[in-house]
RNA sequence: GCCAACGUAGCUCAGAGGCAGAGCAGCUGUUUCGUAAACAGCAGGCCGUGGGUUCGAUUCCCACCGUUGGCUCCA
């Protein structure tokens, strides 16, 4: 262990990893000697290294690696630091190609260093641990393609994963943690609690809910409907396809046409599957005469999108073909901008929290160099964003020049259970569509002014929230959102219909209880009902018909005694409306 | 789209150039049971799709489709 000096762990942990990735291409240049040198940085989990080689890693190379690498720790080389100028650099790295690249990108006023343990030099500005030896624990994950900067027009280039730690203890805790959010995978949830499923005969991308995925989904969004009402929102449905003029007008077919599925042609007219929402509620807009007065018009709609994702992107629920927004359109005065705003983001915190996302990071991205519409207006509607978060005391970062061209946004990331980062809320000011078509009110002065347009979408897209809601409850969702939130279980037959009379007085209270009268016995039940993860079990056998009470359990395996079924109610009714 | 791995029963997975396998789930019985899996029997398959090699291919080769892990982290 490094202690000489007092590193921050979050600093150490940089150095052991960085210090991992050169080993690892020292063992790699010695074993594949004809392997070129991209870049080995550490990254938040661990590190990886690429290499310009002729025939991909396989996994069994990887564990010899793994094993050299073990060697190299164990001789402790010490790395050494060592500066040279232009020259001496690029003769060093002859052999280098890509090495040879990012040296002619350094900028001339800035030294040129290296590292060097054993035999192995690697450009490099560090820092590094003090020797191999401080290498404390480390495992090598996997290996991918991946293109050089990034960029697809550039060769591809083989990425070897690993991870590494100050102590066996936390890389044994990295991997335990790995393995919990394997486990909690809204694909293999989804198939074991049976709420979704996706098929190569239907298509890639696109969802089938089951019942019991749907009756979560119908619930979060029966939520967010009432919000939205009590928000001063007015929902509408608008259609799925719409004819190529409107793609038009909207620029949709010049600006998004390689995420839009093909036209379908109707009586010589070419109709086009909507890959947004928003040509449908600017029409709405233009179907009257819009005054000062109408405004702000809050138009929301669960809106389901189609957008073709290149085949390599697709995955789960994450990222899919067909999509339903919780869109809406904000058309506002100019004045009206920033308690819109306000009120979005108030909206937005509402509905994270109710999921128990508490912990958010937002940014603000500004005017990017491309962009449509004019300075003051992406001044005042800059200003008003940044206003607004400044007047709520939210901490937010700002991503210069990271806005829509058409409008400058924020966005929001929630953080999950497992503390991994989602970007969900999108708040966006839209400066092309009311131009592009002539959207208008009439002003005080009874001139015709044009209005504001924000578009947002707060949950993102059901199919992704309810992803990222899976693997955030791990599937043990709370019981106002639990698809069953009551299972009976009578031990023998002869307890049925005591059970039926619980479960129907439940139900008719409007608790979603469920008999399980299957001809197993209770343990078999119970199981059963744990792995479906219902929140609560209630017991009947003898002891409970004969003093009309019933025995409850809940998933969390805490044994919750002996109830009456009134007791039982009142205390689950009042656990779904505060919605815990 | 690109790189790699994978695709066998509803699910999880084993298998091998020569008759297709297990566990769970399902069905039929038996059992009536007190807090995480009772017992027995039965049924279940175009081995992703198409082509090639071969006397013979689910197995080997090629293509396609799909799934999984990657493709921002700048020496």
């Amino acid at each position: 262990m490094v202690t000489e000096e007092n590193f921050d762990l979050t600093e150490l942990r940089k150095r052991i990893r960085h210090s991992a990735a050169h080993v690892m291409a020292d063992v790699v240049t010695q074993m594949f000697p004809e392997a070129k040198l991209a870049i080995g940085p550490p990254t938040q989990d661990g590190f990886y290294y690429d290499f310009m080689v002729s025939k991909p890693f396989s996994e069994q190379d990887l564990a010899k690696i793994e094993k050299r690498m073990k060697k190299v720790i164990q001789r402790n080389h010490t790395f050494e630091y060592q500066e040279y100028d232009r020259d001496e650099a690029l003769k060093l790295n002859s052999d280098e190609p890509l090495k040879l690249e990012i040296i002619n990108e350094i900028p001339s006023n800035e030294k040129i260093t290296t590292y060097k343990h054993g035999t192995f030099e690697d450009l490099c500005a560090g820092p590094h641990v003090k020797s191999t030896g401080e290498i404390p624990a480390f495992k090598l994950l996997n290996v991918a393609g991946a293109y050089w900067r990034g960029d697809e027009t550039q060769p591809m280039l083989q990425r070897i994963y690993g991870t590494a730690f100050e102590s066996r203890d936390a890389l044994e805790e990295h991997l335990v943690r790995l393995e919990e959010a394997r486990r909690r995978d809204h694909r293999i949830l989804g198939k074991e609690l049976d709420l979704f499923s996706i098929h190569q005969e239907t298509g890639p991308g696109l969802i089938i809910w089951h019942p019991k995925g749907a009756k979560i989904r119908g619930l979060v969004e029966e939520f967010w409907k009432n919000e939205h009402e009590n928000a001063g929102y007015e929902l509408v449905y608008t259609p799925h396809i719409g004819k190529s003029t409107l793609w038009e007008t909207s620029g949709h077919l010049e600006f998004y046409a390689e995420n839009m599925y093909a036209a379908m042609n109707m009586d010589g007219q070419d109709y086009y599957l909507k890959p947004m929402n928003c040509p449908f509620h600017i029409t709405y807009y233009k179907t009257s005469l819009r005054s000062y007065r109408d405004l702000p018009m809050r138009i929301g709609e669960l809106g389901t999108v189609y957008r073709y994702e290149r085949g390599g992107v697709v995955q789960g629920l994450l990222r899919v073909r067909g999509l339903t927004q919780d869109d809406a359109h904000i058309f506002c005065r100019p004045d009206q901008v920033e308690s819109e705003i306000n009120g979005v983001l108030d909206l937005t915190f509402h509905l994270l929290s109710s999921f128990g996302f508490k912990e958010y990071e937002i940014m603000l991205a500004t005017k990017p160099e491309k962009s449509v519409g004019s300075d003051d207006k992406w001044q005042l509607a800059t200003d008003s964003l940044r206003r607004t978060l400044d007047s709520r005391n939210t901490e937010y970062s700002v991503d210069e020049g990271g806005g829509a061209f058409y409008g400058p946004k924020i966005d929001v990331h929630i953080k999950d259970a497992l503390g991994r980062k989602w970007q969900i809320t999108t708040v966006q000011f839209d400066f092309n569509l009311p131009d592009r078509f002539g959207l208008t009110y009439v002003g005080e002065d009874s001139a015709v002014h044009q209005p504001y347009m924000i578009h947002r979408a707060l949950l993102g897209a059901m199919e992704r929230f309810m992803g990222i809601l899976i693997e955030h409850y791990g599937g043990a969702f709370p019981t106002w959102i639990a698809p069953v939130q009551v299972k009976v279980i009578p031990i023998a037959e002869r307890h049925n219909s005591y059970g039926q009379q619980v479960t129907s007085l439940l139900v008719n209270s409007g608790i979603r209880a469920d008999l399980d009268d299957r001809n197993e016995r209770m343990n078999f039940k119970i199981r059963d009902s744990q792995i479906q993860k219902v929140p609560y079990m209630l017991v009947v056998g003898d002891k409970e018909v004969e003093t009309s009470t019933l025995a409850v359990r809940s998933r969390s395996a805490e044994d919750i005694g002996v109830l009456t079924t009134e007791e039982f109610k009142s205390r689950v009714l009042a656990e779904i409306n505060s919605r815990i």
